[in-house]
DNA sequence: CGGGCGGTTGACCCAGATCAATCAAAGTGG
DNA sequence: CCACTTTGATTGATCTGGGTCAACCGCCCG
């Protein structure tokens, strides 16, 4: 079960969370993450498997991740589920219920994870003391329309293989920005995921890892990824 | 071109715009659509075929429409362009760029159309003042990301015979909601461009009509079209 | 009335799905 | 610590939905 864990004494706040500036980091001066820390009267460990939120819930919240990973996926009336995103620490999910009516996702933990919440009354309030957090709200909005459309052109117009060296490079971005090397990271996800998330089987996806590593560019061992030749995988996606 | 249409004195306010209640609807009263008014200082006609904004445009400014039909597209480095959305009388668009920076998509007209211009340094203004026109720019940047996940749901779980089903059953809802008849109305788009939003080929949807036709679901003759069998249609989406 | 664009229909083909067997890693319990 | 099970990944063989290519139609507009 998800386990919540208190936050009032001497639990780490915002200010000095490991991830700096990741999680908020538009022109945020010290007192606005004072304010910041206020806002989240809550964190979760999550385990593996486990459900941050399910599709219905009107908890009412946004969520940032601290440590581990998240999934979140939509589901048809046929019981069928489509990946939406995959969320590394520091980035924020669950954005779809900031309407404050309830949850169209389900969001799932792929790691043993640690979780922020913010509840959206809260944010309406400081929000308006705080004009940059609006801003910053704003940005993640319009930020999670343009990563959609991002996956949308992604599943219309490449072919299976250019999805996956697509995925490889957008994995190794995040993970760049998170501190981490550019061409070695352990992937969070199955085959499977990575498969629903692309619109391609767990075959397709594994037959293309193993297609891709005979080819030299990359090097992968289960989960363990190592990006051998960046410019192959980038001039793969550049034309049809 | 687009020809911009001045606002100033004996031009048509928000307050007696036909289309009522539809582009903003939420808990709004008559004082507060005053101020929403004040906010659209600009429209703009946009011939068929015409660009309302193009992919990095900084206008910094969200569309509604008031008469017409509008497509937005994203595009990849190879010039492969994916349509992310059609946009109907009273629909709102353009919210990619409401991190006032610019737009990571094309907007094109479908056909003849009138367009409302909100600037969002206007727009962040007038916002303070009112919190349920707040309210109401989250709810439609939150509906933008579920609109997006549905279309992901789709071209991920759904074959093409589906895909064309719930594209004629948006339409239909998304005409009725505008006071047009549920069953009978005129597709604002070509076969291309439907194939295109669906990922599939133009001739593919022209078949999937043919078929429906046939199978007694729906009387089509070139964008016109008659569902003959809502249930049916709604049924075809509903197992794999 | 002729030209062109958008739509339809047919024939063929292939990328990627499906089905199936095998393998490897990571638990799990005795 | 080692057998046993489970889960996830790989690889091969085969099949098919929908793409591609091409011909033709018909509506609309100048």
């Amino acid at each position: 079960m998800t386990r919540h864990i208190a936050l009032n004494k001497d639990s780490i706040h915002c200010a000095n969370c490991m991830l700096g500036r990741i999680c908020m980091p538009q022109k945020m001066n010290l007192t606005d993450i004072e304010h910041l820390t206020e806002l989240i009267k809550e964190r979760i460990r999550v385990a593996k498997g486990e459900y941050v939120f399910h599709i219905g819930n009107t908890s009412g919240a946004i969520y940032s991740i601290r440590t581990g990973a998240i999934k979140t996926q939509v589901e048809n009336n046929c019981g069928h589920t489509q990946i939406t995103g995959f969320f590394l620490p520091g980035e924020v999910f669950g954005l779809d219920s900031f309407t404050a009516q309830q949850h169209t996702s389900d969001a799932i933990a792929l790691e043993d994870s640690e979780v922020c919440v913010m509840y959206t009354k809260d944010l309406n309030i400081v929000a308006q003391q705080i004009p940059s957090l609006q801003a910053q709200f704003r940005h993640l909005l319009s930020g999670e329309i343009i990563r959609s459309h991002q996956l949308l052109l992604s599943l219309g117009s490449l072919r299976s293989d250019q999805r996956v060296a697509w995925f490889i490079l957008d994995m190794s971005a995040r993970f760049t920005q998170l501190g981490y090397s550019s061409n070695e990271f352990i992937l969070r996800m199955s085959r499977e995921d990575i498969g629903n998330y692309l619109g391609l089987t767990l075959e397709t996806v594994s037959r293309l890892f193993s297609r891709f590593q005979k080819e030299g560019l990359i090097h992968i061992q289960q989960r363990a990824i190592r990006i051998l030749d960046h410019e192959a995988l980038q001039s793969l996606i550049k034309y049809k």
